[in-house]
DNA sequence: CTAGACTGATACGGCTCCGAAACGGACGGA
DNA sequence: TCCGTCCGTTTCGGAGCCGTATCAGTCTAG
């Protein structure tokens, strides 16, 4: 995947530009970083694991999790293995949150790649 | 560009979690949008023309230029020819800024490239 | 010169998020 | 069983950002 730094910038900057103007995301960069995390990387998620991949402290990724719960992105589930444990799971309007958010990139990507027009 | 959405998804999940865990930045996602469109687009970049392209209120933009001001990304300089307007202009540390970021995206889009693991 | 339009900045009240510390429940070795 | 340890959650006080409404300075037509 070939990429120059303006081009990078630019694609960064068409995408930013577009969740920012919908306003719709309402997701902090850190909550986007829990939800792709939780959505890319292989289970089982934790707060105490999420805490320490994202470098911040334990009740931010909790009050993330209530956050986002809310708007259904994520769930919890109690570890019956381990009931001390936490495990936060998937659900149906994440993924449909995520697909829409790739397809945005796909398509600023598309632009840059044909011509640059402003 | 070619960019399959579970490729995209993961670019922006690397560049995303890199930003945070450094942790450095503290730039909100539409302190990211001034920045990238002052360093992009065409001037003159006004205070009222930020705030439209963006769709919010003029106060959003004069804090984020305080803020983003005190740390040097960005400057103001009256407009001799209308006073009442503000330019905002690019200042040295802003444009090393988005020269780390764009590096930062485009060694993820590498690794993206080559293969995909997981 | 003056009244109105226009600029960016400020005051205000409200909302979200933050980290440190304290808490209750669950595990596991002694 | 009991106690130390680990887990996620809650409480607390504080910081940052938000939009509406208002302000002071500048320009411009009459």
């Amino acid at each position: 995947m070939e990429l120059k730094p303006l081009d990078a910038l630019k694609l960064w900057h068409d995408v930013v530009l577009e969740t920012v103007k919908r306003d719709v995301p309402d997701l902090s960069a850190r909550q986007m970083a829990i939800l792709l995390t939780v959505y890319l990387e292989a289970p089982p998620h934790t707060v105490r694991g999420l805490a320490a991949k994202l470098s911040v402290s334990k009740p931010a990724i909790t009050r993330a999790l209530d956050t986002m719960g809310q708007k259904e992105l994520l769930k919890r589930k109690r570890d019956e293995t381990d009931k001390r444990n936490v495990l936060v799971q998937r659900t149906v309007a994440g993924s449909v949150y995520l697909s829409e958010l790739a397809d945005t990139i796909i398509a600023k990507a598309k632009d840059r790649g044909g011509d640059a027009a402003s």
